[in-house]
DNA sequence: GACTTTATACCGACCAGTCAGTCTGTGAAG
DNA sequence: CTTCACAGACTGACTGGTCGGTATAAAGTC
């Protein structure tokens, strides 16, 4: 049954996420991972020495798995109208991974909470941002764009992602965001086209 | 010391928020709100009779808070252009009581998980989404927005204001959320406006 | 005003159960 | 024979919640 290290810590990890982002780092305990991984404690402790080593290791894989897909979303294109198709597709991640991107959540609240893990969170973001605001910036060199704050549109940007899924969430999954997205992308792109 | 026991459970209630913001409700226990309050296991039990119950007393208490808000918001004016200002007195509000704000957040986080208390929650979002529909839709009768959808548009505006303040949180406080609001909400606007 | 009665407000020891984490043992692979 | 990869009993601290008892204050009685 012993399988490699490498492809067990696999596993204790995903069962851990799943557990997380459905009860919250708190409210999960060892024995519920225990449970989800179908192995025992002292398995589980052979492989994490701690149940907040755990939680950072699902930070840090939630670090790249995003980051990850903004460099997807920069293939799309650099023009601002790519930032709309781009928006659309990483909540379409999110909410298709659904365990993965509560874990997600959970990590934002926990991130909130301790600032052990702020500071790291935030420099995640913190890129993010800056690629978007880049983004906008080439967008006002090309004239695509009318002169502005980007980076306080960018800012704006991510919060508005980060907070459609939060209402998709609190909606029960029923919540047509695509159309939300839609409707207000356009209106952001009308109202930051130059002025003839 | 004996008080009454409207003023106690007023304090034991105050000092549970305050715990609940702090720790999230999982791991804030009766003990964290025993020293708060200054009182004893056996007097916060004869006037709760379960931490869940505090719980949602500090749930309803943050719904009427909120709702208040809201009513408080309309009174600045029924045109678009006020829902900017409104959108800063919210924040506003929020980040001045930081603790009753982060306590909002922690309702926030457990309506996510517990469906027990998520429909309730979102009666409230819906009744604020409705009014601020209404309000764009008297603007466009009025001339002064462009015909379009007024549901998705609330939507995204409740969704960024909420994204703003988790990253506010997630910054350490230290984000001029008023200029990145400023910033996209004329953005907005300038995109609703009417073709001419 | 003094004296009991009664309901209210509160204390803190205590309970059963759960928590994260430890430790000893063990089967299999090399 | 050793090392790896677990199993699972165990520990002590801590959990939310209970309960018998007590202090306080108001109300009733004389």
């Amino acid at each position: 049954m012993n399988k490699t290290r490498d492809v067990r810590r696999r596993e204790i990890l995903e069962a851990a996420m799943r557990i997380f982002a459905r009860r919250g780092y708190s409210a999960a305990s060892m024995a519920d991972i225990t449970r989800e991984s179908g192995l025992t404690r002292g398995g589980i402790y052979w492989h994490f020495s701690s149940k907040w080593e755990i939680f950072m290791e699902m930070f840090r894989e939630h670090k790249r798995h995003n980051l990850a897909l903004w460099e997807r979303i920069e293939e799309i294109g650099l023009t601002p109208d790519a930032l709309v198709e781009g928006g659309l597709l990483f909540m379409g991640e999110m909410i298709g991974n659904a365990w993965v991107a509560k874990g997600c959540k959970e990590v934002e609240i926990e991130a909130i909470r301790k600032e052990e893990i702020r500071g790291e969170y935030n420099s995640m973001y913190d890129e993010i941002r800056a690629r978007i605001s880049a983004q906008l910036a080439r967008g006002v060199e090309a004239g695509l764009v009318r002169p502005l704050d980007t980076e306080s549109l960018a800012y704006a940007l991510v919060s508005l992602v980060d907070g459609i899924l939060t209402q998709y969430w609190l909606s029960g999954n029923s919540l047509d965001y695509r159309r939300i997205w839609r409707v207000t992308s356009a209106a952001l792109l009308e109202g930051i086209r130059p002025v003839r």
